[in-house]
DNA sequence: GTCTATACAAAGATAGAC
DNA sequence: GTCTATCTTTGTATAGAC
């Protein structure tokens, strides 16, 4: 068993639930522990006790999200009867769970926005992230060419680019619109093209 | 002559370039006064002066944001003798400049990141420079297709809105992962989808 | 593991001299 | 229009009692 899947206690677990909504919803610079103090009705000085400075509170948040990430990503390409189109449409499930809430956008994403101002251990993370989906996006797109589901205009990793990048900008509209059809446009929008010229 | 074209003092302006590029890079609750105040050599107090509360200067910023843009897409649209595909490539120039820099987005997805710590007056902002360009694009479309230069495999206003979101995440992910690449192909996949079935 | 108390720096902002 | 000086609040963080 690895650190990062070693126990935590019940006040930890739930400083990193409401941590990840707070940057998710105003971003990591505009948190702060009295935020979760307040919200927990506890002292900043307990936050300290579990999460000593705020980077490694920020870095625990992205490490469990990216965790929750992996393992669903893994389910879904262990079961290789699937369709590489239900695999994608399991894939997008956390953008359409997101989708029906206001305010949440992909963590990543929000950190995205203030890139330059996170602590490094955090910028490393985001840019995992990125780079991890549009890998995974590429090789469902491979499979589902060489099972001759797909019929793409464009090279696997170019149209998971454009995939992955149009899921996380639609997320970033949905909140600033408070349009929550959005995502389902957009997902509507990219299966129709890769299901090939009609 | 409205008020958003009143004239500003050489220092205002340059107040106003270097927090476009903070709120670009670290994102608005990041950056402070005394950041630009260290770079232009001035004291914060000076800076008040010009844009007496934070949110009098980010609204400030966003506003000069859109304007740009809106003289760009009122310029673009003006030659109707163009057709809708070279439009496009005139729309996504701001992105392409962007996307030669490591550490631009656009200002309105680097503020969508943080939107509830943001002040209500640049909220709007962001969801009127969102709502409006989606818009735009969808009238750009529409015009393609009506003259027989888009084949599309969904409705306009959705496409639009796939579109826009691609560009967006596409500049955030650019900055994340450093591959300045990102963006061309983007741009490249949705120019080939837009053309139609080959 | 949580508390009180406190240190220390930074942030946004204002008053008033020049 | 810019400065010095100052105020107030908040943020991150630590020491040490319970």
């Amino acid at each position: 068993m690895t650190t990062a899947t070693r126990q935590r206690s019940e006040t930890a677990e739930q400083i990193l639930d409401l941590a990840e909504t707070l940057i998710q919803t105003r971003g990591y610079s505009a948190f702060s522990y009295q935020d979760i103090a307040d919200a927990l009705g506890i002292r900043k000085a307990s936050i300290h006790y579990h999460f000593p400075s705020k980077a490694d509170l920020g870095v625990a948040v992205i490490d469990r999200y990216i965790a929750r990430f992996d393992s669903a990503l893994n389910q879904i390409a262990a079961d290789q009867t699937q369709s590489s189109m239900t695999m994608l449409d399991f894939y997008v499930q956390p953008y359409l769970l997101f989708a029906g809430t206001p305010d949440r956008v992909c963590l990543s994403a929000a950190l995205a926005g203030e890139m330059l101002a996170l602590p490094p251990q955090i910028r490393e993370r985001v840019e995992h992230f990125f780079r991890t989906h549009q890998a995974w996006l590429t090789k469902i797109l491979q499979r589902g060419v060489a099972r001759g589901e797909f019929a793409l205009q464009a090279p696997p990793p170019k149209v998971a680019r454009m995939m992955f990048g149009a899921l996380q900008g639609a997320l970033l509209v949905k909140r600033a619109t408070g349009d929550l059809s959005q995502i389902d446009d957009v997902i509507a929008v990219i299966k129709q093209q890769l299901a090939g010229p009609a």
